[in-house]
RNA sequence: UCCAAAGUAGCUCAAUGGUAGAGCAUCCGGCUGUUAACCGGAGGGUUGUAGGUUCGAGUCCUACCUUUGGAGCCA
């Protein structure tokens, strides 16, 4: 019922843009020999001008005599006055044709407003439409995520969802900025591959021609490893894959990880390089995405504490920290979230944490050599809660002693063996981490959930948009 | 895989075991400065599915489905 009056609305929406233009109801707005096109991040530079806006209906107001559109662009919002008595009735109407998201071009005096919260507003003299969009789904009213995960292509036109992109974008250009500035060389790492390279995680098997199974990775570190042997620092950018059941509020199937890897670093030059970098991220957000920060109501307090040194604590320390709170901890184990969450709000920094049992580690982690119990590991653990966004270590680079870890852990020792060759040919102590960069962005926008961090998110039981 | 919670109008939510409602959205009307505009009116429901208890079930019981949160694993 609702569906057909809509219908109808767009029928006599087109039929009075088909008066317009008898060729099409889709109108390509630059056919007109049209004012200067704008975007309306740049309007402080077209104060006074006959400028024209393309974009979409964001939102309407009407008073009768005297209605207000208000348009995005993708760059911004401005709201558009339309007043009767300035406008034939022609262009007056287009009002009403209007449907949220409906987009149009949009032509008018460009003015300086202190009531508008951009600080402009456009004085309207032309309004083409080019396509009335059906009933939108998601309305100026509350959404549950439940649903708007479900029509997350809509979803990413909404205003908390651009600034959190843009933060994300912005983490994204600071990643590469810090590394490349240091003469890092960006090294891609396969996607597929033929084996685990940590050999615990569960992956995503795929039929690949007459080999067999292939692999979606779960991290480019031993890659890393080889580059850092051929080009002595690297870092490698791309999306991994778990196949684990994880469902939380921290976790995806599909996410994005930074891992630099450097040769001739030792575990320390592993923590003071993260450090380095974790401020370098913060602080570039701070300084070009303040708009974004505001949008999403980030207290950023705890952010402009994030400069070098770190705090950093052992293992050790951590699990005094636990029990010195009545938590009844093992030593031996890993933290769990509500530990590290415990551990971390004892700071108001990100937390280094650094030398655990070799057992919660992974095979490739070099032992130190005061207490082989241990392996020469680090996390950093955001506060806030947010628990582990990095986990690093120096690596083994002793070929008998990396040989005897497959062997422990009944790893395939033939998947190996170019993993081997790294400490046959030339050896040197090499360390290296890796940045969850959902989490990351998760971390600095003070989000609930990693799913709003990354525009498709791909969890258990969610394959699409 | 395990534990817990939730499914009622397009959306967000109400409704002691006793006639299923509101706000937003949609449609119609009004308004010359609105700011998630406002005011008046209208349409809109197999209460997740299948059983059961009861004179009577949105509400109680059982199973299943879906989603969400948490654990484990990790970034």
């Amino acid at each position: 019922m609702t569906k057909l009056s809509t219908d109808n609305r767009q029928h006599k929406a087109k039929l009075k843009t088909k008066n317009n233009n008898p060729k099409s109801t889709i109108r390509n707005p630059k056919s007109k020999k049209s004012m200067s096109r704008i975007y309306i991040e740049d309007l402080s530079k077209h104060v006074g001008e006959e400028v024209a806006i393309h974009g979409w209906l964001y939102n309407k107001r009407s008073s009768g005599k005297i209605r207000f559109l208000v348009v995005r662009d993708g760059t911004g919002v401005l709201q558009c006055v339309m007043v009767k008595q300035n406008l034939s009735e022609e262009i007056f109407n287009t009002f009403d044709a209007l449907t949220q998201e409906s987009s149009f071009s949009v032509t008018g005096k460009v003015k300086a407003e202190p009531r508008s919260p951009g600080g402009f507003e456009m004085e309207v003299s032309d309004v083409k439409i080019i396509h009335v969009a059906k009933e939108y789904p998601i309305t100026p009213k509350e959404h549950g995520v439940e649903y708007l995960i479900d029509i997350r292509h809509l979803w990413l036109r909404s205003s908390r969802q651009h600034a959190i992109m843009r933060v994300r974008h912005e983490i994204i250009r600071a990643i590469r900025e810090f590394f490349d500035n240091r003469g890092f060389l960006l090294m891609d790492a396969p996607i597929f591959t033929p084996a685990a390279c940590e050999g615990t995680s569960t992956l995503f098997a795929t039929d690949y021609f007459d080999l067999g199974k292939a692999y979606l990775t779960q991290s480019g570190q031993l890659y890393g490893e080889a580059g850092a042997m051929a080009f002595g620092k690297v870092y490698v950018f791309g999306p991994t894959f778990r196949a684990e059941k994880s469902k939380t509020r921290r976790h995806l199937t599909e996410f994005w990880m930074v891992e630099p890897e450097v040769a001739f670093n030792d575990l320390n030059d592993n923590m003071e390089l993260a450090e380095e970098f974790l401020e370098h991220i913060v602080q570039s957000v701070l300084k070009n995405r303040q708009t974004e920060l505001k949008t999403l109501e980030r207290n950023t307090t705890f952010l402009e504490k994030v400069k070098k040194p770190l705090p950093k604590i052992s293992y050790e320390e951590a699990v005094d920290i636990l029990r010195k709170k009545g938590n009844a901890f093992e030593y031996g184990n890993d933290f769990g979230a509500a530990d590290e969450t415990i551990i971390s709000g004892e700071f108001d920094q990100p937390l280094i944490v650094h030398r655990y049992p070799t057992e919660v580690k992974a095979f490739y982690m070099k032992r130190d050599p005061q207490n082989p119990k241990l392996a020469l590991a680090m996390d950093v653990l955001a506060p806030e809660g947010y628990g582990e966004i990095i986990g690093g270590s120096q690596r083994e680079d002793d070929y008998d002693a990396l040989l005897s870890r497959i062997k422990e852990h009944n790893l395939p020792q033939e998947a190996f063996e170019w993993y081997l060759d790294l400490r046959r040919y030339g050896s040197v102590p090499h360390a290296g981490f890796g940045l969850g960069v959902e989490r990351t962005v998760s971390w600095i926008c003070g989000l609930e959930h990693v799913r709003e961090t990354i525009p498709f998110p791909r969890m258990i039981y969610r394959l699409t948009p």
